[in-house]
DNA sequence: CTGAAAGCGCTTACAG
DNA sequence: CTGAAAGCGCTTACAG
């Protein structure tokens, strides 16, 4: 019985699995063989084919959305895999269209919540282009980046989409694999692949510019990076003192060693050795340091926003929940991670017909949140 | 040339890619042929093979770890495929495995730190499993956790791991699917599959024989659930105070209605109607919650401890970060994670044998942590 | 202990 | 617009 004599056939007949081979038992695929090898049966291409009375290129042809094909032959085959409940086994596809299915997302750590929440996007955009997304935890380490980009993994990927931290253009060029391959966020090399992320000058900037716009003169910033002259959050930082022309201290400007609420801490203790030179604002570089920044201004007895207004850049979920809750810069972090996906779509195909794409640059939008770390607040009750 | 014929063959030599059929063309692996059908060239089990001078089954049997294999063959067969880098294609192993390779992570919202962190637990679990992780959130809500258990994804899973809120043991037997399914965590229909969690009974009573020993007596619980009789947090709850010859007073178990901190700020709220009979101490459902509960006690001007102590339930990351660090249950993740993906694993292959594997119960460890808001802490410097 | 070959369920040139 | 068939890169009975 080959599917093309038999023309239409209603739906309520039973199609009879009789194709050859020593696996395969005669009778019917719903009823009497409920199993293969062991596995469940579950329908495939073949069996909606059969139903729909059409070759399996047609079915496929139906499924992957091209154009010309009957608008009868479509709803049949449509109406063929409703009928069965068909759904595609992407192992299969995968395998056929020579993708692996799989791209790999490269991050200091997944608890962190910004990467959490980062991970969360990248997760659900990668669903809408076929991907399962891998997630590679580097704490931060320029070893352990440098080998996440060198194809280190056990299986193969289509793809790379990398927070770094410390990774240069070198460790790029030399890496001695082509896997396509975008960066994200703050620090990444410049040049070597796209790139994409907010205007991290423009956002920081913004943040001390509320500060100036609530009145506050001596303005602080805890994460400020003096040993990077480019550093994108302290150029803005300094940008806007400059232009509300106040003065740029390096009193106050205090580095952390890492992002985290205890560096903050930490941080804060050498903004207030000076007596006298007490700021009354501070530019947290991110949230987590700037939950140890407020921290430790409660446990010196100061109060927020009332003594030191306190402004964090990342728009994690706790910054809501706590008191004061946060004001912070919330970058579009679904844009970053459509950007993302989409610049790594086009290296795929660059590298399919054996170009190299070339290292675009791609801006997505920031806001700024204004909550009650820097603006009045409820009256304790 | 077949590899049979060719025997023994120095790893110096390049292996000419010379197998027929209309895709290929002749050269040499490594250099000349670059890429097939557009893809990039990667190296194939038969490349290690044609290296090694074996079949490709035994390049199989090697990687898969089988255990008769003469050592010698062994050795040369890894060593071939450390000299082309080869790295197993997922697509065509889990095709031909009958496996789709993916299980579902169902659970009600990623961006909930609790669930980021089981999240991040299962995935790296999963992959020593060799499965990727699909997530689904249902937003706690009942029809789209139906959904979820009723097979309506897009693509074949191997299997379900499920969080949920409120499906009850009919909604299980009732979902036309028969893919495999644990479920995880406190709220879950009992005796229909597999669970994996902590005994909440006991860490509950726990938290709450904590407060005890600290010396509070008026303890109350944000995030009671009056209105299930059989909650198991205010189960220990109860147990704990009724152990210790307190009063269990309805006035001092505050209900919430979702998991948030705004949630707990009002739950507060509703504890502070008589002034006479505030508490000295609160068990907050998660920590979550508890985060709102100290928002609201500090904003009431009450301090944590000192008039107030506060124990959390979950261990979220943030716990640290805020001032007071909050004291709480910490659930052991990763043997929640283990443990899931261990059942599941069992549900599968009882399922590959036909049989229908029992809803075993499989109870995991928990910690108290002890913090500042049930301690002394540092004084303000 | 190892080989030769079928099969997993798709996609896709190549024909018609 | 649609079919017949090869091929994707693995695993695995079946032989030896």
């Amino acid at each position: 019985m080959r599917s093309t004599s038999r023309g239409w056939m209603s739906r309520t007949m039973t199609p009879v699995d009789d194709r050859p081979g020593p696996d395969r038992r005669g009778g019917s695929l719903r009823t009497v063989v409920k199993r293969r090898r062991g596995q469940p049966v579950r329908p495939r291409l073949t069996d909606v084919a059969a139903i729909a009375g059409v070759s399996i290129k047609t079915v496929s042809n139906v499924i992957n959305g091209y154009e010309y094909i009957a608008e009868e032959t479509r709803t049949r085959v449509l109406d063929a895999i409703d009928e069965v409940g068909y759904r595609p086994n992407l192992s299969a596809r995968n395998l056929a269209r020579g993708r692996a299915g799989v791209i790999a997302l490269v991050l200091p750590k997944l608890d962190m919540p910004y990467f959490a929440s980062l991970a969360r996007e990248v997760i659900e955009e990668a669903e809408r282009h076929g991907w399962f997304v891998l997630i590679r935890q580097t704490h931060g380490e320029l070893a352990s980046e440098r080998e996440a980009i060198a194809g280190g993994l056990p299986q193969r990927i289509d793809g790379l989409v990398v927070s770094a931290r410390g990774l240069r253009a070198e460790d790029v060029r030399d890496r001695g694999d082509d896997t396509p391959l975008v960066f994200l966020g703050e620090q990444y090399p410049a040049g070597v692949a796209p790139h994409v992320g907010i205007d991290n000058v423009a956002a920081a900037r913004t943040a001390t510019e509320h500060l100036v716009e609530i009145g506050r003169r001596r303005i602080a910033m805890v994460g400020a990076r003096a040993d990077v002259p480019d550093d994108q959050r302290t150029s803005g930082y300094r940008a806007a003192l400059e232009a509300a022309g106040l003065p740029v201290r390096a009193a106050w400007m205090s580095p952390v060693e890492a992002n985290s609420g205890e560096e903050g801490e930490r941080a804060v203790a050498e903004l207030f050795t000076d007596a006298d030179e007490m700021p009354d604002a501070i530019f947290a570089i991110t949230d987590w340091v700037a939950l140890g920044v407020v921290r430790a201004l409660h446990l010196r007895g100061l109060r927020v926003p009332e003594d030191v207004a306190v402004v964090g850049f990342d728009d994690i979920p706790y910054g809501r929940a706590v008191t004061p809750a946060l004001t912070t810069i919330s970058p579009d972090r679904a844009e970053v991670a459509a950007g993302a996906l989409e610049l790594l779509e086009e290296q795929i195909q660059a590298a399919q017909r054996g170009e190299r794409a070339s290292p675009t640059e791609r801006q997505v939008r920031f806001r700024l949140l204004v909550r009650e770390s820097t603006a009045a607040r409820q009256t304790p009750g």
